[in-house]
DNA sequence: CCGACTTTGTGCATCGGTTCACAAAGGGAT
DNA sequence: ATCCCTTTGTGAACCGATGCACAAAGTCGG
């Protein structure tokens, strides 16, 4: 007899990882509207996904649907949160306070859930000292020091692209192997450690892209050679 | 005779589009560098990338390399440039001008080669009328009289998730069709307009998980149940 | 002019992810 | 208690992307 409802793989694929916090922002949104059960189809548009990937994405965390019912909202979006990690909570540093890192500080809903702006640093002696979104801004050089101190296992570079390789290096030297970096370079880090990028010049391109092919379309003539 | 260095396919899969803007910011800096010519080994390095991988999304491009020698740096950047449409000039609105909206008009690198922040609206009468980053606030009932008059054809949503949903039926409706949405929701859009999403919560969920494990490891006893 | 060397471009095997379609499982009505 | 209806969980086919490994193509030295 197998063990019912519980975690039964533990290697749960990359891209139904990076889906989980959308059907959990969906649950939420189901909870506050008092919504105690949900099919996979509901959920599904709710999220923007397909309901049979959303099927197969929660089928890896374990069997927690009924056949003929659908979920239950509050415990998938307990069984969820404890997956991601979201139970425990975590202490983000934000490295660079500028424009961006500023607009970071203060975006409430970024901090939601499980999620906490522990400290804030920059090399700028004109910002250091200052207080943002409650918090003092600290010097780079107290950088390790702060990582120490406040338990930061998350670190976000929101630093010039000139300097966020080498507070990178500073951040993984002092213990943090989660990054999630602003900064328009490409980071070089050991294997053991995680790096997500969010390039808002990368995104533009992209879509620069297909919005030139929709105005050329299939008899764009003007680019013979 | 087929002609030769001219794009082949134009469809190009969206891995390799998505990479294109790593390996012209790669470029871009070796141009500034002086250095003249390139192999796909010290460019793939220097993007981040495989060199069989990166040897393959060019040549969905076209050939453009030289056997034995490499790419010509100038060269590969107008043709990157040019696939990727960024030899004409993209006006962009960005509405919403919080925190957010406020430092990603500011943020100078995001709009470098080929955009050009061509609007700001938001709905609070209390910095409609401001001046940030040298352009003026306007008001949301312009926006598609804005949209029209000053050729925007990318819109940045910067709102809070309540109103996202209708900004952007709205500026569709004015006939945009590329989108990128900082908002934590899922829009609902018709499936000939682009949108691309950034969500910082969910990248610090990501983050999270992968933390977990790490942290947890494979002998994570406290989760009897 | 030739031969050795470098580097591209790509065929092929592989892999991870998506989607379809359906059997298995449970709930509720009669 | 039985049958029908709904919805899950998943096997299997499919699709796109990745990476290896090598032949083709071109350069450069002699």
């Amino acid at each position: 007899m197998k063990s019912p409802s519980q975690p039964r793989d533990r290697g749960i694929p990359e891209a139904t990882v990076a889906r989980l916090p959308l059907y959990l922002r969906a649950l939420h949104g189901m909870a506050e509207r008092g919504i105690a059960t949900v099919s996979s189809e509901d959920l599904a548009v709710a999220a923007g996904v397909n309901s049979a990937k959303l099927r197969k994405d929660l089928s890896h965390l374990g069997s927690y649907g009924t056949r003929g019912v659908g979920y239950d909202v509050e415990y998938l979006v307990y069984q969820i949160s404890r997956e991601l990690g979201l139970t425990q909570d975590w202490a983000v540093a934000i490295v660079g306070v500028g424009n961006l890192g500023r607009a970071l500080a203060n975006y409430g809903g970024f901090v939601s859930r499980g999620f906490r702006v522990a400290a804030l640093v920059d090399a700028d002696p004109e910002v250091v000292g200052d207080t943002i979104a409650g918090l003092n801004v600290e010097h780079i050089d107290e950088l390790e020091a702060v990582i120490g101190r406040r338990g930061v296992s998350i670190v976000v570079l929101a630093t010039p692209a000139a300097a966020a390789q080498a507070v990178c290096d500073r951040v993984i030297a002092a213990g943090v192997t989660s990054i999630l970096n602003f900064a328009p370079v490409v980071l070089s880090v050991p294997d053991s450690v995680d790096v997500r990028k969010v390039d808002l010049s990368i995104e533009l391109q992209i879509l620069a892209f297909h919005e030139q092919r929709k105005a050329g379309g299939p008899l764009m003539a003007m680019d013979g050679q």
